[in-house]
DNA sequence: CTGAAAGCGCTTACAG
DNA sequence: CTGAAAGCGCTTACAG
């Protein structure tokens, strides 16, 4: 029961493995290597320093094992915006799967702005992160070269992509956007206009995938698209809405990008007395909470963001560890809604 | 130019403080004063270390750091949910602010539940944060203990508290649930419900606030009050919206605890017929986005979540680094936001 | 105002 | 399968 010498301490009073260590008999290395579940230690010796462990309420001092493995024990997460519905049910999803695994997820926002990604990257990147989720592929060179030159592994989300050594997570919006239109078509829709505002890679995607189908009915109608640069919002939604209906020729459907602006459209035609899906069929895209509510229930696309998350967290994990990941390009699907605005 | 000694290297190939002080001709210490801005430094040998620094493209080691020092640079917010926007707004502009000041935000999401907040706390205090970020004050005593345990400085958000020692940025809920029942009182209104879900600390004292409005008119009934224990969501707010007016005695008004209730409520009677505001007038709480493109454009508080996020940043921000605070409990206030469905 | 020494609590790399 | 030594990159506490 040596007392620690009387040396100027910085000491913190904290429980150290080496506490741990002198209370199970055995040096700190082997309970380190215990608590992290190496193969190499014996089954009575382990159980000994967990029990230790615990007797002691030994907490592991993450910056110390980030210092001294230069690995952090935190994820680093780039999403383009909060108030999308969406990337929030996304990132509970990636945060429900981290935290078990112990690992802490940090959040960073770009706004769907390359620079802002590219300087939050570099904020993250001086952490060390284990891991690094991101949104999409389309970024800056500068910026992808920063994340190669790290060594950081990656996965990206909402999108796949088949390239060799390239992990990703999603779905393909192109098909998404074919499928919507397709069953818009199949309802006898002719005019069918497509309506998007934010203009991200995915929206685009998802045009393409509109124009596509367009094309093969030769429907196609450069006209009836309606590209916006602004955030989407329910109140760019109405405004969208009312001006396509305004026009001479008005469609006689709309694919909206995004479930906020065709839940605006819908609240805009109760208020200027135009009948959905009757004078004209509305659909949105995906599913996002008060669809199913709206008058008339919004048909929309689902997609599946908790899911996505989910598996995107649990293939970085795999990354993380040095493990091999069977699917790189992980497809996940969609699902059409059909309700009663088409 | 001597190379680094035959040793066995473990180097990460990183520039270090000792990279930056050779370069400026000084000790290692010296580097690490002038550039966390010590005064104690001259001026000459701040510029000096600072231009070696950005040279060599120095970037400081957070682990290392907290390891030394044993303060992270991250702080932890704990949120109870982020599927209300109301809570996206406040983390965003407290991420907002943390960031320029060289910390990390780590979002904890409690899901309403005392055991998790626990839980979640626990994982976050043993990353040492430098600040911490609660919602309100209803918790654990032991949950209490161990933030006091910590020594971590605290700032709760979204309600007030007076007490000493106490750091708070929010407004008083309770008067907030008073005036809006008051505005309706205004309009003539007599039976005015109260519907609520989630009965979160800050959704009763706004039922506090409405009781003792209808008090002081002698209108208190207290099977106006309806109470619901679940997440409060459009599905909900519109079956309660139903299940009141189906009432032989339907209110005149009603109260709900929060937007999306009431933006619920709205699909509904539009859906049932119902008139708003004639047959019975809707008022939310909160403000979100789309209220005010609801039909009729949908009366509610507005609560000042960005500014409270901001000033509870500050405020932690000046408490960790020891500075005083001139206004423990930051009252923000509310605004009523009068428009049609009342 | 500047510095040499020691230490923060862990893990890596080398032995046996 | 287990361990003694060294080191990760910084800051604290003590001197001058």
């Amino acid at each position: 029961m040596t007392s620690s010498p009387a040396r100027r301490s910085r000491s913190s009073g904290r429980i150290t493995l080496h506490d741990v260590a002198r209370a199970a008999g055995v040096s700190p290395i082997t309970v380190s290597r215990a608590l992290r579940g190496e193969r190499s230690v014996g089954h009575a010796l382990v159980a000994r320093v967990k029990d230790a462990a615990a007797q002691l309420g030994y907490v592991p001092d993450p910056a110390a094992r980030a210092l001294a493995s230069s690995r952090s024990s935190h994820v680093a997460v780039l999403l383009p915006m909060l108030s999308n519905q969406l990337f929030v049910e996304l990132f509970e999803a990636v945060h429900r799967t981290f935290g078990p695994a112990g690992y802490q997820t940090l959040i960073g926002v770009t706004h769907y702005d390359p620079h802002e990604e590219e300087q939050l990257l570099r904020d993250q990147l001086m952490h060390r992160p284990a891991g690094l989720l991101v949104t999409g592929f389309d970024r800056r060179d500068e910026t992808r070269q920063l994340i190669a030159a790290s060594g950081v592994p990656v996965v990206h989300v909402m999108e796949t992509s088949p390239a060799a050594g390239v992990y990703s997570v999603g779905f393909s919006q192109q098909r998404a956007g074919h499928a919507l239109t397709h069953h818009l078509l199949q309802r006898g829709r002719r005019r069918i206009a497509f309506a998007a505002a934010q203009l991200d890679p995915r929206t685009l995607q998802r045009a393409d995938g509109y124009r596509a189908c367009m094309r093969e009915a030769g429907l196609y109608d450069a006209a009836l698209e309606w590209l916006r640069p602004e955030p989407s919002s329910l109140a760019l939604g109405g405004e969208m809405f009312a001006q396509l209906m305004q026009r001479k020729q008005p469609p006689d459907a709309i694919f909206f990008c995004n479930d906020d602006l065709a839940q605006g459209a819908l609240l805009a035609a109760l208020q200027l007395g135009i009948k959905v899906p009757s004078q004209v069929a509305v659909a949105g895209f995906n599913d996002l909470p008060g669809s199913e509510q709206m008058l008339p229930r919004l048909t929309s696309v689902r997609t599946p963001r908790v899911e996505i998350g989910k598996q995107a967290a649990r293939m970085l994990l795999r990354l993380m560890r040095g493990e091999h990941v069977e699917t790189p390009c992980l497809d996940l699907g969609y699902e059409l809604m059909l309700r009663d605005s088409t």
